[in-house]
DNA sequence: AAGTGTGAAAAGTTTCACAGCG
DNA sequence: CGCTGTGAAACTTTTCACACTT
C-alpha cells in the first residue's frame, strides 16, 4: 500500500485529518509567538497528543522536519493547509437559519478560522434577518441557482430534522460536496459526498455516562 | 477480560457508547410508530449501522432479543438508558452566555433530548439576559456555590479559548465531573474528569478535505 | 546530542460467519 | 425457519523503540 487512494488523494487517517486541523491551530499560535522552528515534542504538548503520533501523522503526507532540530514553523503551516484544502478560502452556505442556524450566523467562529458563510436561506428569510443576522437571508428556493452560481462546495445545515434528508438531497443536487449537518438525522448521500455531524444532544449523553 | 473496569462499569468501546444514544434515538422513533418489537437489521437500518455491528453494541452490556424475534423496543430503550445514566434528568449548566453560549441557550436542541440547563453563568450577566436569555444567568462568581449546592456534574462550557482552561479548572474544582467543550483549547483535567470537544470550525475544516 | 522517520508490535474496532435458541 | 449472540478474522489506529541524519 503506497499511500494513495483510487482519486489520487494520499490516503491519511480520517482521525488524523481532524488532527492536522489542531496541528494547524496550534502552529499558528507557536507563530505568533514568534517561534520558528519547533520540535515534534513542544508541538505534541501544545496540540495534546503523543509526540510519536504527531510524527507520523505528519508523515503520512511528507517529510518537513530536519533532524536533531525540528519543524520549521512556516512552511509546515503552509503544507498542512495545502493537505487540507484550505489554500484558498472557501465560500460556505448556511441553510435553515432558525433557532440554531441563526445563532451559528451571529457566531462568528467559522469567519475567525477562516471560512466565509456567504449566504443562508430559510423558507421565512425575514424571521432570520429580523433576528440580527448580517449575512445576506434568501429564500429557500433561490438555493440551488446560488450554489450552481457561485460553486459553492461546503453547506451547513440546520433544518429542523424532518427536512434534512429532503434538503440535503437539494444541496447535493444543486454540487454541494461537503454537508455539516447539525440535525440529529442520519443522511444518507452517495459516497461521493461527505457529510460531518454535529449532534449537540449527543455529545451531552455520551459525558452522561462517564459521570459516575 | 470480563467487560468490567475497575469502577465496576461495564467495559464499552467508546464509540459504541456514541452508537448507543443514536439507537436510543431510533428505538424512541420505532415507539411512536407503534413497533414493540424490532430485528437488529431493521434498528441497524434505522440507526445507519451494519447489524452485526448492533448486536456486537448491545452484548457488551446485556442479553435482550429474542432469537427468531427480536427485540422489545421498551425494554431495550429502558436498559440503554440506564447503561448511559439517562433513567433520571441531569442538570446542567452553562458558562460563558456570550455570542455561542447565548446561542446554544435559546436553541433548546439540549431540552428535547431530556437534559435541563438550569443556569448559565457569566461575567456580564445583564448582556446575556438582554439577548432574549430565558434561563437565569448569574455572575461568574457564584459559579462554585452553585456547583456544590446543586451536586451539578455537566457543564457547557463557551467561555472565550483565553479562559477555558482557567473555567475548566474552576468547574472541577467545584465538583464538576464531564465537561462539553466548544472553545477551540484543549483541555488538561485530570483522568476521572470527561471532556468532549465541539470545534465547529475544526469540523468544517476537516470537510475541506474531502471536497476534491 | 537532539530529534526525525519508520518498521513492527500492540491496542482498539468492525465485520464475518455460524452455532444455537425460540 | 429467523434471528440473536459471539468467537475468530480482518482491518484500523496508536504506541513503541531505534536506526539514522544533521
Amino acid at each position: 500500500m503506497d499511500h494513495q487512494d483510487k482519486s489520487g488523494k494520499i490516503d491519511i487517517p480520517k482521525k488524523a485529518i481532524y488532527r492536522l486541523s489542531i496541528y494547524l491551530r496550534s502552529l499558528q499560535k507557536l507563530h505568533a509567538n514568534q517561534v520558528s522552528t519547533v520540535s515534534s515534542t513542544t508541538l505534541a504538548k501544545v496540540a495534546g497528543v503523543k509526540s510519536s503520533q504527531l510524527r507520523k501523522d505528519l508523515a503520512y503526507f511528507g517529510q518537513f522536519g530536519t533532524r536533531g532540530l525540528g519543524y520549521p514553523v512556516e512552511l509546515l503551516t503552509t503544507m498542512i493547509r495545502e493537505t487540507l484544502g484550505r489554500e484558498r478560502l472557501q465560500p460556505v452556505i448556511l441553510v435553515g437559519a432558525g433557532n440554531l442556524g441563526s445563532a451559528l450566523l451571529r457566531y462568528h467562529g467559522f469567519e475567525k478560522e477562516g471560512f466565509e458563510v456567504i449566504a443562508a436561506f430559510d423558507a421565512k428569510p425575514d424571521a432570520a434577518i429580523s433576528r440580527g443576522v448580517r449575512i445576506p437571508v434568501f429564500a429557500d428556493h433561490l438555493l440551488e441557482d446560488f450554489i450552481k452560481e457561485k460553486s459553492v462546495k461546503l453547506a451547513i445545515l440546520c433544518v429542523p430534522s424532518e427536512h434534512a434528508q429532503l434538503t440535503a438531497n437539494r444541496l447535493v443536487h444543486a454540487g454541494i460536496q461537503g454537508i455539516l449537518n447539525f440535525s440529529p438525522v442520519m443522511l444518507e448521500v452517495g459516497s461521493d459526498i461527505t457529510i460531518n455531524n454535529v449532534d449537540l444532544a449527543l455529545e451531552l449523553e455520551h459525558l452522561s455516562y462517564f459521570i459516575r
